[in-house]
DNA sequence: TGAAATGTTGGGGCG
DNA sequence: ACGCCCCAACATTTC
């Protein structure tokens, strides 16, 4: 039989509010999980509670001699899957757990001197000479049934924790996954190594949430690339993505501190505004809502609100803005992202944000500022990205889409564009901002 | 998986 | 023809 665990530990009902748009992405997935596998012989059977306990509850009202599972390899997860081992091992059942979230078990790899990786580039060639990732396990073909009464629930609805459905989410379920993976090796996979930057071109695979939720995992997907074709440029590039997400579940497997803590000792006491402190909180509000005044990061802050998910290369920019320009502590930003994202993952959020701001293993230096306004330029040269989330400057030309401060009266009157009105100005100057940065940096970082 | 400041070179306008 | 200057284009250094 097929058991799935609604554990508050990750989806508590009363909370779903906070992660709306992973609830909906997670119950759609089950829902789909629910509807695929009726021809097999059993059905699914979700329960909710802690695991540690129904567990080994349904473990024994069904009289399973032993319970299969996925390891979780974030900090919670782990210790969940301690817990409920422990707790099966004295009922006398098996507890095996299988690795799948990564293609490798996070802890594989070491240095020549038995340490974690630090470093990519060196984690990236140990990877390439070290881990054969192993083929997908073809689907069963049956399942054994299960005629006890259990204390199961239905799978919840939406609407009963009180989220709205949002039609602009990337669709749960397998078979919506592989579609995805499928329209992606059709179409612009051949190109994702120079259109994977543009925010403008469907240039990526929008696999995240898929490898979040495992509705497809990282070894299928690294599968299927595989047998598309062998060294080509695009191939390179796209796999090189699958060992960055290992690295960031490495990382954290070894350093579970990284989830409170940036990785670098020296960033810990760096000055970022406060939250109480009213300028902060104006910019912390621009931010989230999108308008700053800087058009790729209104951009990205909307579609994150409205699409839950955001351009590998529009969050670089925009954590750059929100950390560097704006001062802020990067975990505000990460928890927001968490907060919204349908691929919101603990492990590639916080090496996500902990990259961008300099912070975290193999970060870029402190001084490498990202330009809102050149950003856009180059890697929307167009202002498609621009006019699709921030409307109000959709008649703008191109020249001026990523600077509408400074366009000249007549573009912006003609535009229909009153800076201040319809669109903000720039909540900092980005070369006073940048300045001040590397000041403060220099100080607080020695 | 930066950007800005600074340095170098070379073409062309001009006295 | 020549030197001078300007500046674009590119390279290097710095943060």
């Amino acid at each position: 039989m097929l058991l799935f665990v609604l554990d508050p530990y990750f989806f508590a009902a009363e909370r779903a509010q906070e992660f709306p748009h992973r609830a909906q992405f997670l119950l759609e997935s089950l829902k789909a999980l629910h509807d695929n596998i009726a021809h097999l012989g059993s059905r699914l059977f979700v329960v909710a509670g802690r695991s540690v306990e129904v567990v080994p509850e349904v473990a024994r009202q069904v009289g399973a001699k032993r319970v299969l599972a996925q390891s979780w390899t974030e900090p919670f997860g782990r210790e969940r899957d301690r817990r409920v081992g422990e707790a099966l091992a004295g009922h006398d059942v098996a507890f095996e757990l299988f690795d799948g979230e990564t293609m490798a078990p996070p802890a594989s790899l070491r240095t020549g001197q038995g340490e974690p990786f630090r470093v990519f580039t060196p984690f990236s060639r140990a990877f390439a000479r070290e881990i054969r990732v192993a083929p997908p396990l073809p689907a069963p073909r049956a399942l054994p049934g299960c005629d006890a009464e259990l204390d199961t629930v239905p799978i919840p609805t939406l609407a009963s924790l009180g989220i709205a459905h949002n039609p602009r989410l990337v669709v749960g379920g397998e078979r919506a996954a592989r579609q995805r993976l499928r329209e992606f090796l059709d179409g612009p996979a051949d190109a994702y190594h120079h259109d994977r930057d543009r925010m403008d071109r469907p240039g990526t695979s929008r696999l995240s949430a898929d490898l979040k939720f495992g509705t497809l995992s990282a070894r299928s997907v690294w599968s299927a690339v595989q047998s598309k074709a062998t060294g080509t440029e695009w191939q390179r590039s796209y796999l090189n993505e699958l060992v960055w997400r290992e690295f960031s579940h490495a990382l954290l497997w070894d350093r579970p501190s990284l989830l409170t803590e940036p990785f670098r000792p020296a960033w810990q006491k760096f000055p970022f505004l406060s939250p109480t402190d009213p300028v902060g909180q104006r910019r912390w509000q621009a931010w989230c809502d999108g308008r700053t005044g800087f058009p790729v990061v209104d951009a990205s802050a909307r579609q994150l609100l409205q699409e839950g998910f955001v351009h590998n290369r529009a969050r670089m920019i925009s954590a750059s803005v929100l950390t560097k320009d704006l001062l802020i502590d990067y975990r505000r930003g990460e928890a927001h992202y968490l907060h919204w994202l349908v691929d919101g993952d603990w492990a590639q959020n916080n090496a996500g944000w902990q990259w961008a701001t300099g912070c975290g293993c193999d970060a870029q230096p402190y001084f490498r500022i990202f330009n809102p306004t050149s950003q856009g330029e180059r890697f929307d040269p167009d202002g498609d990205y621009v006019r699709r989330w921030v409307p109000e400057l959709a008649a703008l030309p191109a020249r001026w889409i990523h600077a509408p401060h400074n366009a000249p009266s007549d573009v912006l009157s003609k535009a229909g564009v009153r800076i201040g009105t319809d669109y903000p100005a720039p909540i900092v100057d980005h070369a006073e901002a940048r300045n001040l940065f590397l000041r403060v940096a220099k100080t607080a970082l020695g």
